[in-house]
DNA sequence: GCTTGAAATTTTAGGCTTGAAATAAATATC
DNA sequence: GATATTTATTTCAAGCCTAAAATTTCAAGC
């Protein structure tokens, strides 16, 4: 029937008009938090994300995995642990066996440096969605898992 | 009693990972909208924000207006039309009465390009949130209303 | 053991973005 | 009406990011 259609093209223009709203809360949200860890903290968002990811695996990651990990490129991987070496926070270590490897690590001032920054990041965050209850959180969530589950799919689709 | 800052600080684990899993989501909507734009129409993300914002503005908008509106530096917006200008899809517009002021615009072609985009925009966004229904839509558009609410405030608050 | 192709990383060139300085014009104050 | 302040925009220097090229090392096949 003619409603259907006239249906799904109003449903494809409210979920623009969510879209840009979505983008627009987000990027707020990441502007707030880029802010707070310039002026309280003298560091930028994609440091505390390599530093994050280090953190979850103390063992190191190697300049490969960790780029797969956050999704930029090796060069832009390259460019912020040679930061953080030179400010003690990280560390390349050899690994046995692959001459070409390396591993990135955080040094125990880059840990705790760490734990500082997650610290007062949780806390933004809470504060930033502040009102959400676990209900609405639960339900967002399993809306994202259809937007994510889509893109994994997109990208073994993508992969050679 | 004891169990209500148990609650609180579980509440504030959840919100993060959430906060973790709406990032990621948005960012891989926006890099499939980048690179759909790249690829399948020779432009980028801000200028096709740009482009967007004079098509909601037919009678222009000074430069300044289009840097706050879209919440870029001036100097960004500049570079933006610079180019923009030189392909022919928009222009600059001296405004009477204030000669520092100018007014961009968008050109016929520029207008017509638009469109051509538009339509394709919302196509990707109406697939990359394939399943989400009018009452999921409607609820996490409220939920978004309290994260602008607080960043509009927060806007108020750092003005001098 | 050579050769070839693959893998890990760095280097490089170029685009985007910002914040600050510079320029120019309008407005307010005395 | 001269001076100072504010407003609008552009220019500039520096940082971040990417994609592609270059470098080094490994691994497989002969």
């Amino acid at each position: 029937m003619a409603e259907t259609a006239a249906k799904q093209e109003a449903l494809s223009k409210t979920r623009l008009r969510l879209w840009l709203k979505l983008l627009k809360s987000v990027n707020g949200i990441e502007a707030e938090i880029r802010r707070n860890l310039r002026d309280q903290h003298g560091t930028t968002l994609p440091r505390f994300d390599v530093m994050s990811a280090l953190a979850r695996f103390p063992d190191g990651l190697k300049m490969s995995e960790l780029s797969t990990f956050l999704k930029v490129s090796n060069g832009n991987v390259t460019g912020i642990i040679d930061k953080l070496t030179e400010e003690g926070l990280a560390l390349r270590v050899a690994v046995p066996g692959d001459r070409r490897a390396q591993v990135a690590r955080l040094t125990p001032k880059g840990k705790a440096a760490f734990e500082e920054l997650a610290t007062h990041h949780e806390t933004w965050i809470d504060e930033l969605l502040d009102g959400w209850s676990a209900e609405d959180i639960a339900a967002l969530s399993s809306r994202l898992d259809l937007v994510l589950k889509r893109q994994s799919q997109e990208e073994s689709g993508n992969a050679k």
